[in-house]
DNA sequence: TATAGTTTTATAATAATTCTAATTTAAGGA
DNA sequence: TCCTTAAATTAGAATTATTATAAAACTATA
């Protein structure tokens, strides 16, 4: 089943409107594992899509992040990313390139601190450089 | 000792020039538990410190996060926030009031995943509701 | 106290995201 | 299939957080 239709079956399952912008986005990132920006998703939509809006973009990663049907990831330069991918990992952020990486990582029982808090969701996500940059020398400090 | 001396001696110790605002603003960390903004910080300090600007307040942090004198957070909404506790530790984002708050958590051992990386930090955010605001019923759906 | 280099300041510029109001669309019923 | 209604989309303006720039002020050292 390709992306598109596997986006229509996961919306119609989770009772949410089917529209054109709902499937093409979450198709999109149903297919790749990249974790795009807004930007980045309605740049590689918008040639086959001309009156898609980045707007729409928006509206769209909000609601699907809203309902659980993708991970919202803010990375530490405070840019938004989405991921399709729901199962619980971490990420690993590079300063230099300012990529995201996937890394595993267990979830934690982290929240008998805040007795009363309802929890939604965890990120955990690194900061440092990555293995391609670390050996070109990006190294903090040295 | 007073913030703002205990702000001087970890300057001097660091090797990191001591000036007005610096003083000013890792001191205010240091006293304050609060996780505050560039903004808020700004805000706490300009009445005290009229000629202090906005600029300053986003070169000095970044600088003290940069020698790793204070930490940066980013919020699940793209905002950073800064803390004078360095020990590690994660945060829980309040989806509804937008607070931070303070969790305990241990450091993980993350990051077999990519060999060749050079991790710098690692960040724990959690979101939901705060005891108080899901109290107030400002849980997800319902 | 003079100097050199760094930091700060004020302001302008940029980038990411949100808001607004008009238009279009999806889904269910006649 | 056509109508209706609420919801979603669009385009563009507005807002917010952050970064850049260039001149003035300040720190540390000689």
């Amino acid at each position: 089943m390709n992306a598109e239709a596997e986006a229509t079956r996961l919306l119609r399952e989770a009772d949410i409107r089917v529209t054109v912008p709902r499937v093409l986005i979450f198709g999109y990132l149903l297919s790749h594992k990249t974790h795009p920006t807004c930007e980045q998703i309605y740049n590689s939509l918008k040639a086959s899509n001309p009156t898609l809006s980045l707007a729409s973009v928006y509206n769209v990663t909000d609601k699907l992040s809203e309902e659980g049907l993708v991970k919202q990831i803010t990375a530490p330069d405070g840019t938004r990313h989405y991921d399709g991918i729901t199962e619980f990992h971490g990420h690993f952020y590079c300063l230099d390139c300012r990529n995201l990486f996937d890394i595993n990582c267990k979830d934690h029982e982290l929240f008998e601190e805040l007795p009363g808090a309802v929890v939604v969701s965890c990120e955990v996500t690194a900061r440092g450089y990555c293995p391609k940059c670390a050996s070109a020398g990006k190294k903090p400090r040295g």
